[in-house]
DNA sequence: CGTTAGTTTGACGGCACTCAAAAGTTGTGG
DNA sequence: CCACAACTTTTGAGTGCCGTCAAACTAACG
């Protein structure tokens, strides 16, 4: 991952607008592959974006073709429930993937949406499956990415009150988003507080209330999109609120 | 047991302690695969048990090495939450996986404690993904698996109440083991109430309010651990309201 | 027969939801 | 540049579900 790998690199053709000078060479595919390997898998990736935000890159029921790793800007992946309110799975921020839940059965269990203008990466799935079955390390890799992908999934946050689950998920954002931020903890939500509270599982109100006593305790600085984190420790200490209750506290 | 497919696979000697002889054979490992091919997915799997309750199959941060089929019993996977709270993360009953969170990286996340005498298949990891580079089909049947335990996990279930989240719970696992159960609509629930409440992320005391509701309207009935439920088209239209659906108009 | 663990039932309180309305922001057209 | 509409966010009041605490009860085990 250091300029030397990049410029090396730079030399083929085929990376030009692919893997090759992405940002995120190295995190989406990993430097252990030999560089005829790497250009192999380049050969079938697709690069499209801009899109603008309010596009879906697909639908519920859409047939699976491809994963896609986001190069910049945000996707929102959502299913709409019987009553129609949405429930937001994931935000996709830069660097990472999404699609993986349809490897089976071939079809897309969620609706992915662009929420701010966003360039990807197209990874058609027939191909690199075949791909790796050709060269080693790559399968290993689909599947730890995979694992990966479904560990995140996984974090439990439930039954934290929605101050915590806030604190949580600024901590988280601002982490995922450190890549495209000269400035620590200060950066630009790319959702709306409607779909924070959609993701959390809390009413926007629950979400506007927290952020107001967040703000008026100095904690953070919210400025329309923008955030600033002014009181690192408190809110770390908020986020693992329960951790310290029990050990140190009393 | 006794079946016509497994009586023509007994003449396979290597089929005798393992997947020919199990009820899960064609559930695992789909007959798509050749004769020969399946004799060496035999060939390294493993079979133990019956492991008593109590018995901890693997722990948090244990390295990993396989993942697991459960043949009978019932495998309660969960973490202990740094106030010592137990989060269930789910039940695996006969003919389930489990161990596929660990595949990256390759280190357990969860605790698997038997909560009921099993029996289960250990399918090493690193040979059966060695295999998979050699069986076509063999890589493409463990993603799938992989991403549907994926999906398992997803069911969206949050934010709807205690009577509604029971309801689809007991659907749910009377659906998966009816498997063993020769009556419709009556079975053992092999977890205890707490057990439930920790994977509902309700409290014991919520389970058994709903429980005992549910119990005085008639809706089903609870001797210790044995369920029977009396009206089936009362209980789905409990797990399947919309949220506003009380008991109106009947 | 006594102990222990799990379950049931009641009382009380808190957090978040709903309903409702006001205040701020964005986009459009005059 | 202003005015208006549509939307998002904020703030308040009231309600309900579930968690906590506590005690009575039941089954299992020695």
């Amino acid at each position: 991952m250091g300029a030397a790998a990049e410029s090396s690199l730079a030399n083929v053709p085929v990376f030009r607008h692919a893997c090759g000078l992405c940002s995120l060479q190295g995190w989406c595919w990993p430097p252990g592959l030999q560089n005829g390997d790497l250009c192999r898998v380049h050969a079938i990736i697709r690069n499209i974006g801009p899109l603008p935000a309010g596009t879906h890159l697909f639908r519920v029921d859409d047939p699976f073709t491809a994963l896609y790793a986001v190069r910049n800007g945000c996707i929102k992946s959502y299913t709409l429930d019987l009553q129609g309110h949405e429930h937001v799975r994931d935000f996709h921020l830069p660097g990472e993937l999404l699609g993986f839940d349809a490897v089976y059965p071939e079809r897309h269990h969620f609706n992915a949406l662009v929420l701010k203008a966003a360039s990807l990466c197209v990874i058609p799935y027939r191909d690199i499956a075949g791909l790796s079955r050709q060269i080693p390390g790559l399968q290993t890799r689909i599947l730890a990415l995979m694992s990966r992908d479904f560990a995140r999934q996984q974090k439990c946050v439930e039954g934290l009150d929605a101050t915590q689950q806030f604190a949580i998920f600024v901590f988280d954002v601002e982490a995922r988003l450190q890549r495209e931020n000269d400035v620590e903890y200060e950066f630009d939500l790319p959702m709306s507080h409607e779909s924070i509270a959609n993701y959390l599982r809390f009413s926007p109100e629950t979400i506007s209330r927290v952020i107001s006593r967040l703000q008026q305790a100095g904690v953070i600085q919210v400025d329309r999109e923008h955030v600033r984190i002014l009181d690192v420790a408190r809110l770390g200490q908020i986020a693992d609120a329960d951790q310290k209750n029990k050990s140190a506290g009393d």
